[in-house]
DNA sequence: GACCAGGGCGGCC
DNA sequence: GGCCGCCATGGT
């Protein structure tokens, strides 16, 4: 079999390809990286790091110690055929569009029957979710859904509530200067030894006490070993958390999980889908579950393709 | 100066 | 259970 990858004198040789490392970067889904210049980057993933350089066909990651080349083959999810992913997303049509229940969709707090126009309407609009679900894929054609440190995905999402991503990525830098040890994202006992009023005064705003909140709840808490819990119920303890309500569960669940079936669903992705489907007064829960309906296992990379087509040509 | 950013919480019904 | 106002901060 073809591998994704290759490993010569300790870095990982990926050809472009297979990994576009300024959309998988750029893309949303994680925080903290420099761009060094032009086809340089540095990531930071807890208490690792890699230097990431792109030349012509291929991108080369140099792991900070060679003992975590693992680590980084699995964070960049390399031994995932995204070409594979891709082709069933293309091959997506209207007939699983149509298996929905669009009669029971509820519109304002009430179970409309929805008329025969408004549902031509809808099929007209599902197709155009398709289209712009097809030059998403192309747009993001090199987006690898990254496998990131749980503990640090908590955070980082809790911090971008209502928040954009320039300033969720200092806030994020600052942490790791001020709590972590040589600019490691902290641990969750150095996080508790801070109080609500340092976390309002590196700027994280009325999300201070949240932090303060969920580093009490997860002492003595193992979080690697909630991976084997069931979807429903690993989800419903994360939006237990200070701080953590359905949409950051999704992205904890997904971007540190690795759950594919959740569709995190945050002011673009409900753009979208206003825009194609025409319906208004959806709450986002709700539509999540429309799109996890429709994509099912493909929930995550169709999620962040749409994420980072939307926010890119600011879609409305 | 209003509006927006990868929303969540508490109060109210 | 669903809805609504509020919550810090920095950028357009």
């Amino acid at each position: 079999m073809n591998k994704n990858y290759t490993i010569k004198n300790n870095k990982i040789y990926i050809k472009n390809s297979v990994l576009n490392i300024l959309q998988t970067l750029e893309c949303g889904q994680v925080f903290s990286y420099k761009k060094t210049n032009e086809n340089n980057y540095i990531v930071l993933s807890a208490d690792k790091k890699c230097k990431i350089i792109k030349v012509k066909n291929e991108t080369i990651i140099t792991p900070q110690n060679i003992l975590e080349i693992n680590y980084w083959i699995n964070y960049f999810d390399l031994n995932n055929n995204y070409d594979e992913l891709k082709k069933q997303l293309f091959n997506l049509n209207k007939l699983n569009l149509n298996k929905l229940n669009l009669n029971n969709i509820k519109i304002n707090n009430k179970t409309n029957k929805i008329s025969e126009n408004e549902l031509k309407i809808n099929n007209k609009l599902n197709n155009y979710l398709i289209n712009i679900l097809n030059d998403a894929i192309i747009f993001g054609n090199g987006i690898r859904i990254l496998k990131q440190d749980i503990f640090e995905t908590i955070i980082s999402f809790i911090i971008s509530a209502n928040n954009n991503i320039k300033r969720i990525q200092k806030i994020l830098f600052i942490m790791r200067e001020k709590i972590g040890t040589n600019f490691n994202f902290p641990t969750l006992e150095q996080m508790s030894k801070k109080n609500e009023q340092f976390f309002k005064d590196i700027g994280c705003g009325y999300r201070a006490k949240y932090l303060e909140n969920i580093c009490r709840q997860l002492k003595n808490v193992d979080l690697n070993s909630l991976k084997d819990i069931d979807l429903n119920s690993l989800k419903k303890y994360l939006i237990s958390l200070s701080g953590i309500g359905p949409k950051v569960a999704d992205c904890v669940l997904l971007f540190g999980f690795g759950k594919q079936n959740v569709f995190p669903v945050d002011t673009w992705i409900e753009k979208v889908f206003v825009s194609s489907f025409g319906i208004v007064g959806l709450s986002r829960e709700r539509i999540s579950e429309i799109l996890v309906q429709i994509f099912g296992e493909l929930s995550g990379v169709a999620q962040q393709y749409l994420f980072y087509f939307a926010q890119q040509k600011k879609l409305l």
